[in-house]
DNA sequence: GATGAATGAGTATTCATTCAT
DNA sequence: AATGAATGAATACTCATTCAT
C-alpha cells in the first residue's frame, strides 16, 4: 500500500492521519480494481481498519472516490505551482502545465488511473483538477490576440484532450510524441496555427528529461 | 417505448425482432436510468417479455449496452452516408458528418445518452461509432496538406471532442454555438488556422436548419 | 428449532453463539428438506436473521454444511469419548464404538439425517467424521492378529457399511437386528470369523439398553 | 462423444436411435460435469439435437439419470452372463461377477462415473444393477453352509462395498489390490473366514490379465 | 418426431450502511 | 474514534419445461 497521503499528514491530528491512511488505501485499490469494483471492506481492510471506521471519515465510496481524486489532483496542483513560480507567459505555462501535469500523474501509476476513472465517472470536469489551467488560459488570451471565448465548453474540450492522453500513457507507457501531440492541439483549440503551436511546445519539450519524472519538472521548465 | 429496431426487423425471423424489440427498450430504460442502474427485469418488462427471453439473446447487460450503442452508431451512419453521397470535398464532409452526427443523434435524445453514457463505459471509442469519420480526414487530408497523422490518437481526440460537445448539448439544448465551435475546433486540430476553419463551418452553417432535426440534414449540407 | 450447538456457546462471544444458532437451524432444515433443496433464506428465517448475516459467517452452503456435520460428528465423538475411557480391548471398543455412533446418531434423527446426506454428497469419508475409529482399529490389529492393513481403504469400507446401517434405521426404526449384523459384518472384515465377531458383538449387546437412546450408553458398555 | 448406445441401437427404429444418442451424450456430460451439473440443454447440444427433442424421449434429467445408469448396468450384466455361464459354483460366480464388473465398469471412466453417481444420488441400490448378484449367494448359501441371510441389507453392504472399490478405482486407478481386498471383505461378510476368502480370490485372481480391460475377462475366470 | 424461441419461477450473493459496544 | 457483527434490499442468471410451427 502507498503511504503518500497517510505521510503527508503525519504532523496532523489522528483524524487527519486516519484520512490520509484511508486515501492511499482507496487509490491502492481503486487503480487495481476499478472504482466501481472496489468494495469499502476492502479499502479499509488494506488500510489496517474496521469497515465502520470509513464512515467517521467519508460518507459514502463516492465521497471517498472524490476525496481522492482531489487530494491526488491538489497535489499535483501543488507540485505545479512550485514548478511554475518564474514562468510568465500564459501559453507557457499551459504548455508547460499541460506537459508537467501528464507527467507527474503518470509517475505514479495509481494517480493517473484514479484519475483518469473518476473522470470518467463524473464526465464533466471536477473544476479543481484543472482550475489551474483557466487563470493562464485567460492569461494568455490577455497577452495575445488568440480569439477565444475561455468559457467551460473551451476547458472542457481541453481536459477532454488531456484525458485521452492520460489514458493512451497508461496504455502504451511514457511516449514524448503523445505529449508533444496533445500539447500542440490544445494550442491550436486555442488559436494558435500549427506553425505557431509547434514553435510552442518545442520551447518546453526540447528542454525537458522526463525520464527521471516529477522530480526535474521545474529545470525542464524554463 | 420507442420501436425504431423492432420496426426496422419486421421483415425477418422472430429472433431478430425480438432482438430489436429489446434493444428499443434498452434504449429507453437505459436513457432514462442510466446504463449501470437499468435492470434486465425493467428492459423485458419494458419490452413484454419474460425475464428469461433476454438471455436467448444476450449474455449480459453489458452485452445488451454494446449492441444498443452500436446499433444506434449503425443507425446513424447509415443516415449519415444517405446525405453524404454527393459531397467530395474532405474537409466538408469532416464538417458535415460531424455536425449532422451531433444534430442526429440530438433528434433522439435516448440515442444520444445512451452514445454519451457507453462512450463513457468504455473510455475508448468504440471505433465502429467513428469509424465513417477515418475515411474522410484521410480524404482531406489528400486533398490539401494538413501535416496531421491520421492515427487513433487522433480519432480518439476528435472523437472526445464530439462527445464533450453532444453532452453539452444533451444537457442544454441544441445551440448552434456549441456545433459551430466544436467542429472549429476539431478542423484546428486537423491543421486548419482558426480563419480557415471558420470559414469551412461557416460554409455549412450558413445552410442548416437544425430545427427540424434529422431530416433535413441533407438539404442543409449543400 | 433445535438449540443444541446454540447453547453449546452460550459462553462463547456473540460470533461464536451466531454461529452455533445458525448450524441449529441449518440441522433442522437440512434433515427436514434435503441440503440440496435447503435454501439459505429459510435457514436464516429459522435462526431468525437477516440473510446477509449467513455471509459473515459460512461461505456458502456447502460451507454450511460441512460445519454442520462436522459439529455433529465431532458431538457425538465427545460422547464416545466419555463413555469409552475405561475400555481397553481394541475390538471391544470398535463393536462399542459402532453400536454407540449410530445409537447417538439416531436418537436424534435430524442429526443422523445430515450425517447421512453430508456422507453421500462427499462421497469419501470425510476423515474427522470416523477418526475414532482408525485409533480403536488399530489398537485392536496389536493386540490380537488381525492381519488386516489399516488404510483408508479399510476405514472407508468399514465406514461405508455403518453409512447404509444407519440409512437402514432411519428408514425402519432402530431394529436391534441391523446394529448386530452391521457390527459383526465389520468385524468380519477385520478378520473374526463369524463365531468370533458373533461373540464380540453379544458381549456388547447383551447388556444394552438402546430403547432410551443416547444416555444410557454408559451402562451399555460395560 | 461415445457412441456405444446409439450403435448399438442402429438396427432399431428412429426412436430407438435418438434414445440411445441421448444417453451416449448423457454419459458423456454427466461424467465430465456430474449428473447435478449437467444441462439438458448440454446434452441435447453434444447429442446434436434441439433441446426440446429431449423431452420426446424422458420425463426430466432424472428419468435420463436413470435410464443411462440403468443401460450401463445393464450392458454390463450382459457381458457378465456371457462370461459366467460355465461357472457353476456360486462364491465363485460372486467373486468373478464383482471382479469382473468392477473391471468392466473401470474399462470406461465415463461409465463407472455414471454408476457411482448414480448410486450416490439414490443411496439405495438400484435393484437392478446388482440384481445379479442376488441369485448368486442364494447359490452360494444353498452349496455351502454360509449361515448369512440374504436380504436387502446384506446387498446393501456388499453393494456398498463394491461402490467405494469402484470409487477408489477411478480415483487411483486399476489396482489389483483393490479388487482382492474388496472381494475378500465380500466374502468375510458372507460367512468365509478370511483364510477361506483369500482362496477363494486366489483362484479367480491368478488367472487375471487385467491390463487389457473387459476384453479378457472370459479367459481371465476359469 | 423434431424444432427452438419463449417462459418465469426460484435463490444465492454482495455490500453499503447502521449501531451497540 | 474505532470496532465489527448484523442488516436486508436489490438483482442477475439458470434451466427445466412448454408449445406453436
Amino acid at each position: 500500500m502507498q503511504n503518500y497521503f497517510r505521510t503527508q499528514a503525519l504532523g496532523a491530528g489522528k483524524r487527519v492521519r486516519t484520512r490520509g491512511t484511508l486515501i492511499d488505501s482507496a487509490i491502492d485499490v481503486f487503480s487495481e480494481k476499478g472504482i466501481e469494483e472496489a468494495s469499502i471492506n476492502e479499502i479499509t481492510a488494506l488500510a489496517g481498519m474496521a469497515n465502520g471506521t470509513f464512515y467517521n471519515h467519508f460518507k459514502d465510496k463516492d465521497d471517498l472516490a472524490v476525496a481522492s481524486s482531489g487530494a491526488i489532483a491538489l497535489e499535483i496542483a501543488r507540485q505545479l505551482d512550485l514548478r511554475m513560480s518564474d514562468l510568465d507567459e500564459g501559453i507557457s505555462r499551459v504548455v508547460v502545465a499541460s506537459w508537467a501535469f501528464l507527467t507527474i500523474a503518470l509517475s505514479n501509476r495509481a494517480w493517473a488511473q484514479v484519475l483518469v476513472e473518476q473522470y470518467q465517472r463524473h464526465a464533466e470536469v471536477d473544476e479543481s483538477t484543472f482550475s489551474y489551467m483557466r487563470a493562464d488560459i485567460e492569461r494568455a488570451a490577455k497577452q495575445r490576440e488568440l480569439g477565444v471565448v475561455v468559457d467551460t465548453l473551451l476547458l472542457e474540450q481541453l481536459a477532454s484532450l488531456m484525458m485521452v492522453a492520460l489514458r493512451r500513457l497508461l496504455r502504451e507507457g511514457m511516449r514524448e510524441e503523445i505529449l508533444v501531440r496533445t500539447c500542440e492541439y490544445m494550442l491550436r483549440i486555442l488559436g494558435l496555427t500549427p506553425v505557431q503551436a509547434k514553435k510552442e511546445v518545442e520551447k518546453v519539450s526540447g528542454h525537458s528529461l522526463l525520464e527521471d519524472g516529477a522530480s526535474n519538472i521545474i529545470s525542464s521548465s524554463e
